[in-house]
This record gives structure tokens, C-alpha cells and sequence, in this order.
DNA sequence: CCTACCGATCGGTAGG
DNA sequence: CCTACCGATCGGTAGG
């Protein structure tokens, strides 16, 4: 039946454990369990705790840093902000662990590494703040948004998918994709009556 | 200097300590220290530490329901809608670390509390669904966009709010509620030139 | 990957 | 609110 345990299982195991319980919840203990040994065999495997940590924390980076490379570079700026909330959208969903960890337990990393993925996650969001920079240059988007402002509001969409989507209930992923661009496109607000939620004060 | 805690004072304590660090993050001995005192004195104060969290979620459950109720009843479902937002913001900023803990730390409830807190936070997003459903039957906000969807994405941007958002860096509240009004009416698409992030397909 | 173990820390209690 | 303590569990190691 079970065969030995690979470092890659441990890993795995490791970022679905603190995904569903944290990082401080989760014990090498029922680690081990998971993978149907003994706390103590994870130290064939790996150095540490903080070392799983640290390493499911970079698989989540490096998933969104490929997303975001793959997203290319098209003609218009709505075209590739599309490319990118469905690229983050696709790395939400296909690695829902890791993406879990790297949003939710960053805090737990030890201050030297916890630094680099903050820079990561600064780098990344950068990428939507200039698309979305450069759609305001276009005239595609608007300009009384700050781009920087844009870029958080939509990525805090994109980041809470993982909380609430369940592939086919009722939405697919592609009506996901089509809503959310439907959101940040145009907002609520009826065609013809912006005005209705316009605020009052700038 | 320093005179006797109050039971008030450790509820208080805990929330700063669940939000900064987690529930599994926080010790009892680590709560005493934040207060002066020893960790086995806290239970001369409070049942447990669950008793801790338990109380500390209920504040943030209910800081969110009385706002809901202050939102009132305005005629337009747009300006309901913006009571309900600019209530939602300033729940999230005048009591950050009982909302941190209400959101970030329901996992750590037992059972049957936690289904209850879960319970509450349906009901909360339902008066987002409802004011939604309503301007969709006015007229006031497109059809096209199911109010389910639409509250979860708005109730993504205003959760977030507590991550990033630092009175008057650069934003002062106002103008975040302004800048999420904006957002949320209209997206970023610019004003006769929506079809520019219109979704390919739906 | 297990056996056998380490010192440290955990939530919590009895009694004052 | 402290003293003194409990059994359980923690991350981790030595040696096989």
C-alpha cells in the first residue's frame, strides 16, 4: 500500500495543514500523522518547521510571479488587466493552499524572509498599479481613481476567490472571470445611471 | 502607576494579541505580560482562553450589526448602499483588531460558536445582497451582475480595508469611502468607453 | 523512518 | 493577583 514519503508529499502536506489550521496550529506532530508517520521522521525530510513554512510561503510567490510573467503584454491596457485577474484568478484556484498560506500566514515567517515576500507582493501588485496607470494614460480607464487605490481594490477581490468559490456552485470559472471583469469594469451602477451612486464628496 | 486590570482590560489585550498574532499565536502567559501580571492570574478574570476569543469575536460581530442598523433605511437603494459601506469602514477602522480577530480568526472557534458567528456574517452580507437585489428592481444598479456576487466583491474591498489602509497615508477616510463609491458604481472602465474591459464572453 | 528522549512551553488549577 | 504546581504537548536531536 504506502510507500515511503518524499519531501515533495511532506511540503504538500505541509501547505494543506496550514492553509486549513495556521501555521502556529499545525504541529510537526500532526503533520507526521497526515503523512502517517511520526513527528519525528519529518527531519529526514526537512530542517524545520519554518523551513515548510518558508517554502510553501515561496511556492505561493513564485505561482503568481509565473501568472504574472505569462499574462504578456497586449495592445490595450483592459485587455492586459484582463490577462492578469484571470492569470491570478487560475493560481487562486489551482493552488489553493499555497496561495492560502502565502496571503494568511506571511506574519508567521521569520522577519529576514517575511521582508522578501513582502517585496514580492509589492512587486506583483505593482503590476496591476501600472496597468492600470497606463490604461489612465490611454483613456481607457478613468482618471479620477488612483491607480495605486485600483490596484488594491481589485486584487483584494481577486485574493478573498479563495474564501468563497467553489468551482461550479453556482458559478464556473470562466463566469467568475466574466463577473469580476464585469465589476471592475463598470462597477454596479446601472449603464446611463452612474450618477445614481456617485458620492457626494470627493 | 499601574493599578488593577479590569476584566474589560484583557478582552481588550486579547483582541490587539489574537489580531497581531493569531489565536494559536497567542499565549496566556504572553497576555499576562502584555497586562503586567502573571498568566495564571488572567484566570481570576475570564473562563479560558476560548472564553477570550469567543468574546472578542462577539464584540466584532456585533460592532457590524449595529452599524448595519445606524445604516438606516434611505430611499434610493444607492444611497443605502452607501450608508451600508461607509458603516462597514468605519467598523473596520474604529475597532481593527476585534474585526482582525472576527475575520482572520473564526477557524479557531469551537463548533458551535463558530457556526453561530458564521450564522451572523450571512445575515450581515445578506442586507449587502438585499440593497443590491432592490436597486437591481429600481433600475439603479445593472442586472447583469447576480447581488450575491456583487456583495462578496464588495465585502472583499471592505475587509481589506484593514490590511492597507492608514488614516491620512495619503487617503483620509473620506476619501477612501469616496474612492470605494467610485469603484464600486462605476469600476474603472472610463466614462462612454465601458465596452474597453467588457468580458469576452459570458 | 523509528526509538527514545530533551528542555521548553502550553492551558489551566488549588490555595491563598 | 501570586505561588507553586499539574499533565500534555511543543519543536527538535542522537543514534540507529
Amino acid at each position: 500500500m504506502s510507500v515511503r514519503n518524499t519531501r515533495e508529499d511532506v511540503v504538500a502536506a505541509a501547505s494543506r495543514l496550514f492553509a486549513e489550521r495556521g501555521y502556529h496550529g499545525t504541529s510537526m506532530r500532526a503533520l507526521g500523522r497526515e503523512l502517517g508517520l511520526l513527528g519525528s521522521s519529518l527531519y529526514a525530510h526537512v530542517g524545520g518547521k519554518q523551513e515548510l513554512l518558508v517554502e510553501v510561503v515561496d511556492r505561493g510567490a513564485r505561482f503568481f510571479e509565473e501568472a504574472a510573467e505569462a499574462a504578456g503584454r497586449a495592445d490595450t491596457a483592459a485587455s492586459r488587466l484582463e490577462a492578469l485577474i484571470a492569470g491570478h484568478i487560475g493560481v487562486v484556484l489551482d493552488h489553493r493552499s499555497e496561495v492560502r498560506t502565502f496571503l494568511n500566514e506571511a506574519a508567521a515567517l521569520d522577519t529576514g524572509v517575511r521582508r522578501r515576500i513582502i517585496g514580492a507582493r509589492d512587486r506583483y501588485e505593482s503590476r496591476f498599479r501600472e496597468v492600470l496607470a497606463a490604461g489612465v494614460a490611454t483613456g481607457e480607464f478613468r482618471s479620477d481613481l488612483d491607480p495605486k487605490v485600483g490596484a488594491i481594490f481589485i486584487l483584494s477581490i481577486l485574493n478573498a476567490v479563495d474564501r468563497w468559490f467553489h468551482e461550479g456552485r453556482p458559478l464556473i470559472r470562466r463566469q467568475l472571470i466574466a463577473s469580476v471583469m464585469i465589476f471592475v469594469g463598470s462597477g454596479i451602477g446601472a449603464p446611463g445611471r452612474l450618477a445614481a451612486i456617485a458620492p457626494k464628496a470627493g
